[in-house]
DNA sequence: TGTACATCAGTGAACGCGCGTTCACTGATGTAC
DNA sequence: TGTACATCAGTGAACGCGCGTTCACTGATGTAC
């Protein structure tokens, strides 16, 4: 015990069992999608892969445990999403950290990713991002999945005060905004956990924006645009520019 | 018919009518704040009002009422709760449209409003902001009262930049944004909708700041502030602060 | 390579529960003459 | 002011449903000798 055996049979039995966990959880993200997360059942699923509801156990110790597994994957969905998509711009572009148009063109093809996978993965996002699902408390194992998307763009934000893109002292401003000590500390203890060495005003520009982008999203996604706008991509667009200039000079 | 009788005993059974519509809606609030949205149950409520569970059925005609009773209802307690700020603002403040510290003051002062209202009534605020409730379409009569929030924004936005608090062209900026024509259209649209008269370099700061508005309350009530910003009052009073001076000056 | 035993995926029945909604009814409140 | 009728709040039983979870079981797959 403990040592790995080198007969394959047991790993067709664990291949096997993978995949049938691989297929709940593709069906629950399915039911998901159509009834969102509230109504998402046990039993449902269990018909649907064609299974009688109790063999679900064997996978799943309980609703909430499938329900861990369904967010841990939509944050590293998104995550990836995000990740992949900084990939491309950060080699693909080749004018980063020269022209300034660097940041501004990460920040939108970033942003632009995670909206795009919300808007193909609408429950999905509300279940990471909206209100919390009612009787289900997140467990401890959803915090580090949650956090890939904010390190991409958070990379971008200390990429650009590194190539000075991203100006410290905003030009024709009066007096800076006071930050309150306790907000310094924040600030200083998110430096240190991430590694990143992103000065007050730049990080507290950066949150600002972070904001803008969730607050966007959630309005669109929710319909609060209804009848106010009618092209939400072109709207998106404007509002992420808008950040971005934000981002680089305070305006 | 259609007219009105002398009769005040009609009056009576009308009054008691709204009173045990109000319990019902009262108690229903309570079990939303208890167990959000999705878990309300008419059972439930009938039976802590001390009714039998059809009983509710003369008073809503179906689980979907009663929700979007309370809907409203919420649109409207968030609504009171900004305009009354808004008006003691107004008048106390006395220095509104003269020193220019009126502006930021009564942004300050609504989006606290706004988010001390969201806090004390977390599930109706995510009834009415956060994720839909699954299986339930909001019908027409929501529109209105969520719009009484939004006027009050936009208010202090029109005023501002009636006073010159506001100003049009960011200093030290270069080339604004560019608007595309749809956006403008909406703008254009918004502008004749509300009567306000609000140009759209303002109108699209105002934009973003509602955006960071609601992504910072967003944030902040789903825990993403978690393990990241510890006072989260002064963290927003931050955000806001610094809101204000963008929709100001656009830094 | 073959046999004896352990592991584990899946079954089917059951427990106990709560839900939204309908319906025929009783009895009190309000209305018209 | 008094009687006959209409309105309507509330009852209680029922329909039909789906849910999460437990449990004793069968039978196939994997393991040790």
């Amino acid at each position: 015990m403990g040592c790995m055996p080198t007969s394959p049979a047991r790993t067709v039995r664990q291949r096997v069992r993978a995949e049938m966990t691989d297929e709940i959880k593709a069906v629950a993200r399915r039911h998901l999608a159509e009834h969102g997360a509230a109504a998402l059942s046990l039993r449902a699923v269990a018909r649907e892969v064609g299974l009688v509801s109790s063999a679900v156990y064997r996978y799943f110790a309980s609703r909430d445990e499938l329900l861990t597994a369904l967010i841990v994957d939509a944050y590293d969905a998104l995550g990836v999403a995000a990740e992949a998509t900084e990939a491309t711009e950060a080699t693909g572009g080749a004018r980063r950290s020269r022209s300034g148009a660097g940041v501004t063109e990460r920040w939108m093809a970033v942003t632009r990713a995670v909206r795009d996978w919300a808007r193909g993965h609408r429950h999905e996002y509300d279940l990471i991002y909206g209100s919390p699902v009612p009787g289900y408390a997140a467990p401890a194992d959803t915090v580090a999945p949650a956090t890939r998307v904010n390190l991409v763009l958070l990379r971008i934000l200390a990429d650009g005060v590194a190539s000075g893109e991203i100006a410290l002292d905003v030009a024709g401003a009066a007096a800076p905004v006071r930050i309150p000590r306790a907000v310094r500390a924040d600030l200083a203890t998110l430096r240190s956990t991430t590694g990143l060495d992103i000065p007050d005003p730049a990080l507290l520009r950066g949150l600002a924006v972070w904001a803008q982008l969730y607050g966007a999203l959630d309005l669109e996604l929710h319909g609060h645009l209804h009848n106010v706008i009618n092209d939400l991509g072109a709207f998106f667009e404007l509002q992420m520019a808008q950040a971005a200039r934000f981002l680089r000079n305070g305006a």
